[in-house]
RNA sequence: GGAUGGGUAUGCCCAGUGGCGAGGGCAGCGGACUGUAAAUCCGUUACAAAGAAACACCGCAGGUUCGAGUCCUGCCCCAUCCA
């Protein structure tokens, strides 16, 4: 069940409560493909950095080591030690980033596995299937993301089968949340408005999926390489005709000023690789700007990430230490730079909630942007 | 003193049948990354520079050749072994 509890323009401060606890929002759900944050971060490190929902990755765990194991061990939260919010992504997104690997056909589509070359088939039917194994607490819709630049024939033809899909995903995940074996019977599902930069298939696209009522509406098919204003603009345009009694995710975003602006602009769920990514890369979020620690400025900088920061990495070490590391390539190095970084995108995520609360949102987004100097 | 194997651009390691204006790796330096095929990828690492204009000590010096990093001679240095 989702309840707004304050509103500031669009912005919206709410939460969702789910069988896995409640989720406060807007959230920055941490990212962890194959059922592990990357960078040997432990679930038990989640627990000190903030996190609210790990994000796992259907179509992954399906190749490897295969939903129907993680069912008969009891499911993704039992695997992988984890009680809170899971939310799987359906595969939708690899049809987009395996584009060399894969066939779309009206059924669905067909891959070849990035691991051994296997063939693999994902429909709706199949996405819906994996996911009520893998028991998640969110389960995305199957849909195909287009690249930003398909043209507008190829959209429309893209999004109207999307549409279908969904219309499928719902039928299945009902028929499964009604079997008696299935694990997670309260599974919610959150449907994909896609349409690539243009308006009004997006705008037509959401009216439609809207009608389908799903537990929550995903933004999907942004940030693959059109411009900053582009996005925005598409987010401003098609937020109003998501219903906005339900969770708005935008999927894939962002960097900490899209995550601002997309706030602004109704949005409540993001997910983003660049905090793990990047931290990966020795690139770190600081309210300053983003610095990269393998530069050889940071040689003798005897100062933590961030002063004041309280992660794990600045509480006790050193720029240079961890610049030592990543350049070592000690695992303990990216590590740190990873609770780092999603240290800093959860605690932006409660100071955006804390500034909605006290009605303080837009002066917060300002402050915030400024000190970090639109470098991100 | 003798034997053998080596010395390749800017730190290190190495490739290089007489057509080489010499290739790769590491290290260094810089950049990219948006529902993760990414602890990855890209650039750069003599000078000059977009021109049929000029121009590198491949340990050094000669030689053979149209042409030598490559073949020959001598020398220098390094490593290992023998005295």
């Amino acid at each position: 069940m989702y309840k707004i509890l304050k509103t500031e323009g669009r912005a919206k401060r709410a939460m969702l409560e789910t069988v896995h606890g409640t989720i406060q929002t807007p959230v920055f759900m941490n990212v962890g493909t194959a059922a592990a944050i990357k960078g040997a971060v432990s679930t038990e490190d989640l627990e000190g950095i903030k996190t609210q929902v790990e994000l796992s990755n259907t179509y992954h765990l399906h190749v490897r080591p295969g939903d129907t194991i993680i069912r008969q061990l009891g499911g993704l939260h039992k695997f992988m030690s984890w009680d809170k919010p899971i939310l799987t992504d359906s595969g939708g997104f690899q049809v987009f980033s395996l584009a060399g690997l894969r066939r779309i056909k009206e059924e669905g589509v067909y891959f070849n596995s990035h691991i051994d070359g296997r063939k693999i088939f994902m429909g709706p039917e199949e996405s819906m299937q994996i996911q009520s194994n893998l028991a998640s607490t969110i389960a995305m819709a199957f849909d195909e993301c287009p690249s930003s630049v398909a043209d507008r024939h190829y959209v429309e033809a893209s999004v109207a089968r999307t549409a279908r899909w969904l219309e499928r995903c719902k039928k299945e995940m009902h028929r499964l949340c009604g079997l008696e074996d299935t694990i997670n019977k309260k599974q919610l599902l959150f449907g994909i408005n896609q349409g690539a930069i243009y308006d009004d298939i997006r705008i037509s696209h959401a009216m439609r999926i809207a009608e389908l009522e799903c537990d929550g509406y995903a933004l999907g098919g942004l940030a693959v390489g059109e411009s900053h204003e582009q996005m925005y603009h598409v987010i401003e345009e098609t937020v109003p005709y998501l219903p906005q009694n339900k969770p708005t995710y935008l999927m894939g975003v962002g960097t900490p000023a899209n995550i601002l602006e997309a706030v602004e602009r109704g949005v409540d769920f993001f997910d983003c690789v660049y905090p793990t990514r990047n931290g990966r890369h020795g690139h770190l979020y600081t309210n300053r700007g983003k610095i990269n620690l393998f530069n050889a400025k940071y040689e003798l900088d005897n100062r933590p990430i961030e002063e004041g920061c309280s992660c794990p990495a600045c509480r006790r070490y050193s720029r240079a230490y961890i610049r030592h590391l990543l350049k070592a390539k000690e695992m303990l190095g990216m590590r740190l730079c990873v609770l780092h970084n999603l240290y800093f995108y959860n605690t932006m995520m409660e100071e955006i909630r804390q500034a909605l609360d006290e009605g303080g949102f837009a002066s917060y987004k300002k402050s915030k942007l400024d000190g970090m100097s639109g470098h991100l």
